[in-house]
DNA sequence: GCTTCCACTTGATATCCATCAATTCCTCCA
DNA sequence: TGGAGGAATTGATGGATATCAAGTGGAAGC
């Protein structure tokens, strides 16, 4: 577990460091400046709630470090975990663009520093700055986009490969090459949220796991998955294991 | 099926009347003569394609009349029906906007009067009337919420519940009521069309129907169907029929 | 070292739904 | 009128996965 300091202090928590990549690269120096008068930055510790399902929306989050997933919760305690957003990401931007409620929660997964604005503020500059609702718009855009793909992916293919789907997504993000070839993968979620993302149970992951170690595509123990063929395992996908019908 | 003139004549395409109740409706009167001068209307009949899957995004389309069902086919002719567009509705809108290729099809499912506006002038429109791009980032913030909700619910809940969720959902639209205070829905799309939108087998549509008639709670014969209670129905699905697990 | 707890695994069984095949029903047309 | 063809229905079966219960293993605490 990251350990962060405990005060966010008085620099501005949002320098330009932090904003290279992201939609707020866009703002003007005097908009940075009011984004950084207005902004709240707070610690969060693992397990802690940024905001809950139904809580009405009165801003926007932008992570500036750690790891915040987004997720929906039935009555039963029934999950599934939407997204993970990490460092760089906007978080409940999409209720803030919709003047909607939140639909899901946001729950701190790794120790994360979290900024808030209120949507005053953020409505303010969207007005001032063309640029930044372009951004915006073509991100959410972007995001429809992924949602349906995956309504469709759940819909069409087998537990076995929607991990595998996510695995090679994730390969980027929090995978290593080794030095014989081999991607290792340390998933910052547990067995539990995985299963969560993918849509299914965790029994259900743990027995699709078997399957593909068994075919020799991969191996794990815990959150560590080292993939020995990273071409054959995305080749896979298009052979036997596409459908599920 | 709607009988429709087959030319689109000279009047403009687009007029106060049509703009109504959408994102256009916040043109100025420059942009909308911009926008007429540049609009290309055509009529489409059943069964017709306005763009595949694949197809570079070289506009928008916005629907003045019929019924266009979008559509995501996979190579064994799998297809789930992502959405319907009808009157009013932008057709391809997130492609645009997300700046990518159309991921689905559009399929006309009425005879329709559909026009286009090619890239270039929807975004000198956009650069010039920040309204306009507020509204479209709202819509598709509101499309992802649904997206991620329907995503949500055909994990979560079994083919009867989401059957009763597209009826629940499209009872405003393609509804009427009775005189004996019931609801007849006429379903604008095939039975194979219904079983593509809730995201299983025709076969497995008719059976779910069967069973929802043997409790009582609607009647259908082909398109059409007969809701006795729709109060009774909305509270079915939070006793026994909610969870799929 | 032992216990306790928790996360994960594994096996047995049940359920939902896809698949396939057979049948009925409807429409169209000769 | 009768038959041909397609769509909707129904039944039988199997596959994928949820569900439940038991077992394993490792880590923390005593």
């Amino acid at each position: 577990m990251k350990t962060l300091p405990k005060t966010a202090g008085m620099a501005p928590c949002i320098d330009a460091r932090i904003r290279e990549g992201t939609e707020w690269a866009v703002l003007t120096p005097e908009q940075i400046d009011l984004f950084n008068r207005k902004v709240i930055c707070r610690i969060y510790e693992t397990g802690e709630t940024v905001f809950l399902e139904g809580d009405m929306c009165r801003g926007l989050y932008f992570i500036e470090d750690g790891l915040v997933g987004v997720r929906k919760t039935d009555r039963d305690g029934q999950s599934a975990l939407v997204r993970l957003a990490s460092k760089g990401d906007n978080l409940g931007y999409r209720p803030f663009l919709a003047k909607q409620a939140h639909r899901a929660s946001a729950e701190v997964i790794e120790d994360a520093k979290v900024c808030f604005i209120e949507s005053a503020t953020v409505r303010a500059i969207l007005h001032d700055n063309h640029e930044l609702g372009e951004r915006f718009l073509e991100r959410t855009a972007k995001a429809l986009g992924e949602a349906e793909e995956r309504l469709y992916e759940m819909l069409a293919l087998n537990v076995e490969v929607r991990i595998v789907h996510l695995l090679i997504l994730y390969h980027d993000k929090w995978g290593s090459h080794l030095a014989d070839g081999s991607v290792l993968i340390m998933l910052p979620i547990s067995r539990d949220d995985l299963a969560a993302m993918v849509g299914a149970h965790p029994d259900s992951v743990t027995r699709a796991m078997r399957e593909l170690e068994s075919k020799g595509l991969l191996q794990h123990d815990g959150r560590s998955i080292r993939i020995g063929g990273f071409q054959r395992l995305a080749e896979h996908l298009h052979t036997d294991l596409t459908h599920f019908h």
